[in-house]
DNA sequence: CGCTAATCTAGAACAAGTTTCAGACTTGAT
DNA sequence: ATCAAGTCTGAAACTTGTTCTAGATTAGCG
């Protein structure tokens, strides 16, 4: 909880951290193993299964050092979906969405993004837990995530500058994509729902566009 | 993680509880008792300062019983919400929302409510990151809050039989109240935006009803 | 009342996240 | 090449959620 100077860069990608002092080649490479570790051991056995000290052991670093580059388990977790995110816009750029509407490609693309994590359910169980666990020291962090989701979900609306309406839109999209997806994970909702739901509020984007097919 | 049986009952409004033994008045105020102290930690300094420990000691009981009581920190939290929700239902009932249209009336109570967990927001955090941390193990208590929260809304709807589709509009309002509120906990979000998101969302239910203003 | 099963208590013990520390190793600058 | 500062290691210690145990209390029943 105290102020923590001297750390290693949370945020590779970095898009306006505070001066990230940047990593020698074995200090990437050790990043890259503990995220390697951290999202083996969650495919294996969800949020549980990423134990601290089985991170460090498979990462080949000592427990301390894996806390100096990671301050906390759901820093590493968060950090893990990061990365895994970063995966995953890559692919969908790919292949775009087919829809006529933003709405459909909106929609389509989440969906594709949710048939992707319901390949390793306990990754996915681990990376969005720790997410919505998070408390405000990890802010920077999570609104990283953050960002790279409403990236995604611009991409597909194929929307240059968006209005604050769509803003607020593409917002409570994200929500409900979150919110579903941890109802799911918890075994309380069906995939259809889930399907269904975020149909739903896809219809949101076509209410706040201005101009309509 | 294993069977537990002969467990006091868990949720106390008895919904669809499978045969929940009834409570002796010395346990009922036990229960009362460790609902209390939690509530009160946790006022203090949210989901942290909430510790079994304390809890026990606060509200006069053994570790060992607190934890036939509730099984978890997690199912402790869940049923302090369910708690407070069922305040909050009450108090809300008292002056129904004066809205026009549905959407109005919804986004109304939403607010409301949201003003009402600003007050405490270390409660709020508490209840809420314990909700959505929640696994498989508090399915059943995680659904009972779902549904007391899906009844403050379809009151605000005034709405007797809502059609699938609203209930998907429900629904997606939930996820969108919760991830909101997450976002303010855990200030990555101002009030000004979690108002035009619920705003935003609330939208739906003008879209999927079937007569209109 | 007296018995039996269930419940409660106090406290130890265990598990996993986190912190700390002394000493070895790297790095970068001179 | 050498030195200072920063980094990494291994191991122990500390914290808090959870489990376990042995004995005291209580509740319900004949």
């Amino acid at each position: 909880m105290s102020a923590q100077v001297n750390k290693v860069a949370k945020a590779e990608p970095a898009a306006a951290a505070p001066a990230a002092p940047p990593l020698t080649e074995r200090q990437e490479a050790r990043r890259r193993r503990i995220l390697r570790a951290s999202a083996q051991l969650a495919v294996r056995g969800g949020f549980d299964a990423v134990q601290m000290r089985e991170v460090a052991e498979s990462s080949q670093v000592a427990l301390g050092t894996l806390y100096r580059y990671f301050p906390s388990k759901i820093h590493l977790l968060v950090a893990t979906m990061q990365d895994q995110l970063e995966h995953m816009h890559g692919t969908l750029r790919k292949r775009p969405p087919q829809g006529e509407t933003a709405a459909e490609r909106v929609a389509e693309t989440l969906m594709r993004a949710f048939r992707a994590l319901q390949r390793e359910p306990q990754l996915a169980d681990a990376m969005v837990r720790a997410l919505t666990f998070a408390d405000r020291s990890v802010s920077p962090e999570v609104d990283q995530v953050s960002r790279q989701t409403t990236a995604i979900i611009l991409d597909a609306m194929g929307q240059e500058d968006p209005t604050p309406q769509q803003l607020s839109a593409v917002r409570v999209i994200e929500h409900t994509w979150h919110s579903a997806l941890i109802t799911w994970l918890s075994g309380r909702a069906s995939i259809a729902q889930v399907r269904v739901d975020i149909e739903t509020v896809c219809r949101l984007i076509d209410l706040t566009s201005p101009e309509q097919a």
